[in-house]
DNA sequence: ATCGAAATTGGAAACGTTTCCAAAATCAAG
DNA sequence: CTTGATTTTGGAAACGTTTCCAATTTCGAT
């Protein structure tokens, strides 16, 4: 099993170079007090015996592993793993690599992710918990042991964290909504108890008000980021008597239902409905119609992300560091003034 | 920096349950010989002082590390995801991680990654490598020095893989087109280079030939998986003269550059254009019309790379495993008898 | 009670680094 | 040359496990 057997440490190279291992150490870390032509030496002994060293045994040493790790609720799906591939792009030049892991809406699996990767000396964490409101993971972070990033959650303790104006982008789709002549506004987004579901409900809300439209209840339906769940919502509100006339889909996951509900009714997209996307993505962009949604930059979120928990790492009692992304409404050809009738 | 200063160590546990290391160590690993009485106290210990065990620790003296890596050549995207959350899904209850990186196409980079993994010891890759012909990647590989399942690749050399039967594939799609009534049906896949793409002309090529239909090099286009060079390719053949009544588009990527071009040229899809996708997704399954397409079992492909992985880790000079995955094509609206006249 | 076998136990050694300290070599100034 | 300061060097110790071996304890049979 264990292979490696024939692997060359640090001490073949110090034997060969006819040195110790101290001064290999030194050449290893670009350490001073090492002399030109030892280094040489060095160098090529390294280069003789094809030596590279062995990272574990770095980590076991200096207590960091130069390891961070991607926690989200489900990897599947472009927008989770646009991002992760964008934080991998951005630590991997400073010498991390990325573990990537899925909670799949389980707590209990979230903690269990997290306690093993805290086991694996996981220097930092970049985490969209599956929940805002779960005590046990919260308080896995309240003793501070483990730095960490929050994408697009908000929790009480003073975390760094990226998150995107989910609010406003809310707004933004119901002010094109009812510019257009819409006042029977629906929302449907994912599960109600984390930032990007509570954020875009008070968007929502507030623009409605600042547009003198009483909000009704029954509009706004919230309950769990599936294609199930969407498409059921979306039958139920286009089904029934006092229809919506436009549908604002909160996240990338909400579109495919709202559009199956639509089509199995036979509304036409956005003839009898207008409908505004949480997100963009190939769906929205390259669909017949194309979609009008409000998105945000995704790459530059992961980013960031990564950014930001490098510098927490180099300075562990640097400032807070938070970041709202704006988001920026996309027209396409999937609103128009809504029908006369219903 | 060096967090971790308070951790608890199996000293701790040791002297807390008045026992020894070794017996410690042994209630960790459950290993046989040691007293239930004491297995009571050294798990009382461990409960009292919230004891877990240093993975690297574990994984320095074990000489492996219990994690994995999956590297392709970009994550953004709904299948690569997809398969690595399934691959992660399928090891994570054998207590491994897993590390992903893109290599962005760039065989340079990729090489990069796999000798940094080699580094950290990590057991086994799971790779699908950027080019089928890159002799330094595939030198790296010879020595057998890393466990690894090609994803979707052939090499020469005799690997552990799991593949999709892409020609197969391309097959029942030139099949189903030609059984509607189309003769002059074109291709565009991507990297020339790799196994999805070669197997997918070998299959048009072949079926084809099956029906006495000639083979015209305009028609195979071959040359990156991108949107743009789909697009390029696909406005091109429906731009010329003789324009193809069929387009076969290999992998995702493809398929928002060929409706983004028949949608330009003003060509409806199917009755100017008939279009099978290469691979499904939201995008086909939701656009309008919904494309037909030719699909396999995404998650099944990760589970079974990671179940590969992991028998192999079990038992090194186990027969080779391999395994084919079948397309299915499945109709839905994009496809129609072609036009009269063009 | 006594003996041999089996079960249980403790702790040194090892895994491959980096860090630290003391020793050796070099240098500059007198 | 001598001396004191500085640079360079070597190698022991430490990081937290597991493995191994020898020592001790327990057990069963006589």
């Amino acid at each position: 099993m264990a292979r490696g057997r024939d692997e060359v440490t640090i001490k073949d190279v110090a034997r060969v170079a006819g040195l110790g291992l101290g001064t290999v150490s030194r050449v290893l870390n670009n350490k001073p007090h090492v002399n030109e032509k030892s280094r040489k030496r060095v160098l090529a002994a390294i280069e003789q015996l094809g030596y590279s060293p062995d990272l574990v045994a770095r980590s076991m040493r200096a207590g960091e592993s130069k390891t961070l790790a991607f926690v989200v609720r489900d990897f599947t799906g472009a927008i989770l793993s646009a991002l992760a591939d964008a934080v991998q792009g951005e630590i991997d030049p400073l010498g991390f690599s990325l573990f990537v892991a899925s909670s799949y809406h389980d707590p209990e699996r979230e903690l269990a992710l997290i306690r093993r990767f805290k086991a694996r000396r996981v220097d930092g964490l970049i985490i969209a918990t599956s929940s805002e409101a779960d005590p046990a993971v919260l308080s896995e972070f309240a003793d501070g042991s483990m730095p960490l990033v929050l994408l697009d959650r908000e929790l009480p303790e003073a975390l760094d964290a990226v998150q995107v104006d989910h609010a406003g982008g809310a707004a933004q789709a119901v002010d094109h909504l009812v510019s257009l002549g819409h006042r029977r506004i629906a929302l449907i987004s994912g599960e109600p108890d984390v930032f990007p579901t509570t954020e875009r409900v008070r968007g929502y809300r507030e623009a409605l008000a600042r547009h003198g439209i009483r909000h009704r209840p029954a509009l706004c339906r919230v309950g769990s980021f599936s294609v199930d769940f969407a498409y059921q919502q979306a039958f139920a509100l286009l089904g029934s008597k006092q229809r919506p006339t436009a549908i604002v889909a909160g996240g990338t996951a909400m579109l495919p239902g709202v559009l199956r509900a639509a089509q199995e009714l036979e509304l036409v997209i956005p003839r009898d409905v207008s409908v505004v996307g949480g997100a963009d993505g190939d769906l929205a962009r390259y669909s017949t119609p194309p979609l009008t949604v409000v998105t945000w930059d995704y790459a530059e979120l992961g980013r960031t992300a990564g950014r930001f928990l490098a510098n927490r790492l180099e300075d562990p009692d640097g400032p807070r560091q938070r970041r709202l992304f704006p988001t920026r409404l996309v027209p396409r050809q999937s609103c128009a003034p809504p029908p006369d009738d219903p």
